[in-house]
DNA sequence: CATGAATGAGGATTCATTCAT
DNA sequence: TATGAATGAATCCTCATTCAT
């Protein structure tokens, strides 16, 4: 029940972050788009800042969770490499919507936000850490497509996995930017071309 | 001249939201670093965003120019993607080492608060333009590679440009967060063997 | 019994006052404090400053009662004075003691806090009230001395009183302050022999 | 000429501060007292919290000077201790006269805001230190008279110093809450009665 | 051009108090 | 009685920007 508060709060932040970004993001604003009082915040976190860990758990996890449905699929790893690819693009598409919440942006601000703060307090990275986990989910794909004789295996598959995911997040960069001067329909088709055949065992 | 105490500004500029952020970077502290009193930051710019543009412009400039060298050199397509994977990855371990003013988040931020700005504003958004002018100078690689049967001629010349630099931005992303977990030299070459295996005509 | 439950409440208070002062400590911690709920708290005390009257009043009649029992004891005036100067130190020394709850501080804050009050609302000093207690029953005593021959003649018993009060309280605010300079049995030792010296008809 | 503008400020601190008390004093009303703007304040102090220690340090400071002129007076020593209590007791009344910015009860609370502080953060305790400096003051008097036979000589003269002004602080103590109850003139001469016999050589 | 004092709007946070359950 | 979530006024502090010198 206080989860559900929670949530309701952490729904009115992701709208006021995407609005505005978090450092211009209003606490204020937060409560009044969660229709609680400016107080009312901090029953249920401890500082602006807080909150932001939270939300950075809720849709990092979702993602997890997203690509989690896909691993467990039975299909060929490449079959998977390229599901994943379209999972992406289409959370991709989504985010880059007006109507949902979840904006890209957001989501890139939030990375440096924690990125830099680790910096400067030296704490763990958290980011760093997630990325690991996706790391690791991916890993065993290849490891199999790798035995498979599917995959490239030349490569690490730790390696592969790393260097996968960041091709896939710079995409998503890149066509946010850029979502009216290129199409996509071929981004997607091109994307998936270039990286299935950078992994594929010739 | 005026342009040197721009410059000198600049650099503070960099210096100062390198450490902070832009949001939190303070123009006091701007000033401070550049040995200039508070006020006089304004005899410069109109407001602590305008140094903005001009920090992007120099940093974005700056890249150009380094691509450009590589560009113009006389020696093979898939020579010059090969070159300029290099060259980007030995930025990016520059700006990742501490004595370099120029940090890699701070221009990942940048582009992010631009982006931000001209989605607010509806004003051009000066990234989506210099992407696309990195794109073009990229563009002419890949064309006369297709040309030359070295690269795949499935897929549009600019797609490859775009798709390409969106790569080597992720890698850069990823790299910055993950390189105490992951070879240096290793994910170059690991980098590198993907993303031409990917380019390649078969 | 409700009394109980205020006592235990004021208990702790007097905690959480001596450690953090009136106004920094909060009614929340008071009630964590007490093992209650906040609201709980409204049950007994109106508000905040409310709990401060109680505080006094317990803290102040406890000196009383301490002090009456000196009063009645069938020794001469002059030893009863002794050992009044002997309590007061004692008492001051259990209240620096870490254990002790009731700091000295706190009580003289609590003092300062209702003096105040009484300035700005025009209501009836209770400090002033209950000092005046004080010197009224320690008035006896320097009656009694001075028909004996044993206290000087020349002051008025009520200044002798008020004055002798004056003296020791005096010193407690400065031995606290000064706990790690100055031995305590000296301290006690020399502050009896300039106040019974001074006292004491020649 | 700055020094001006933080003595205005200070001024209209002690005016706020004497009204409501540091905790209760708001630095907004400081900067209307003192005619500035609220964020003026901080290009003087750091927060509300420093200005304390220079408020602290003017008082005391004043304190210190006023004694000075009395101890380098060119008089016996027993002269001077009734002197020093005479300035004591004329600062006391002038402080209590609600004219005077400087309140007496100000001056209380400061003490004990400044040791509690201390006692929080186990940084040094200018209250100490500065009640020691006016020990050490008054100490060569102490000794003068002991070696001219006028004071007695069983009691260290530290100690001589350090009880002397415990009794006459406290006496301010009492006297502020007691002043519409005891006489002036007879308070400050029964003071000096028992204070002087009870430092008088038999 | 240079300075830095002055401004004041704005924002995070605290906390006594209320009140529905 | 007991609870603790909700409130919102109040407060400290920040900082981009202005402007008189």
């Amino acid at each position: 029940m206080t989860e559900d508060k929670k949530q309701n709060i952490i729904d009115a932040a992701i709208q006021v972050f995407s609005k505005h970004g978090y450092e211009r993001g209003t606490v204020s604003e937060i409560a009044n788009q969660a229709n609680i009082a400016k107080g009312s915040f901090y029953h249920y976190y401890n500082s602006k800042e807080e909150i932001v860990y939270d939300l950075f758990k809720m849709v990092f996890d979702k993602f997890l969770d997203s690509w989690n449905t896909i691993i467990e699929k039975d299909i060929s790893p490449d079959k998977k490499v390229e599901l994943l690819i379209d999972r992406s693009f289409d959370d991709i598409i989504e985010m880059l919507e007006e109507k949902n919440v979840t904006s890209l942006i957001l989501i890139f601000e939030i990375m440096f936000f924690l990125y830099r703060k680790s910096l400067k307090t030296g704490k763990e990275n958290v980011i760093e850490k997630y990325f690991l986990k996706y790391y690791d989910i991916l890993k065993p794909i290849f490891e199999e497509g790798q035995e498979a004789d599917i995959f490239r295996q030349d490569i690490d598959p730790s390696y592969l996995a790393y260097l996968f995911f960041s091709m896939v997040d710079g995409f998503g960069l890149h066509f946010m930017m850029q979502k009216d001067n290129f199409d996509a329909e071929k981004s997607r088709k091109y994307l998936k071309a270039i990286l299935l055949e950078g992994l594929i065992q010739k």
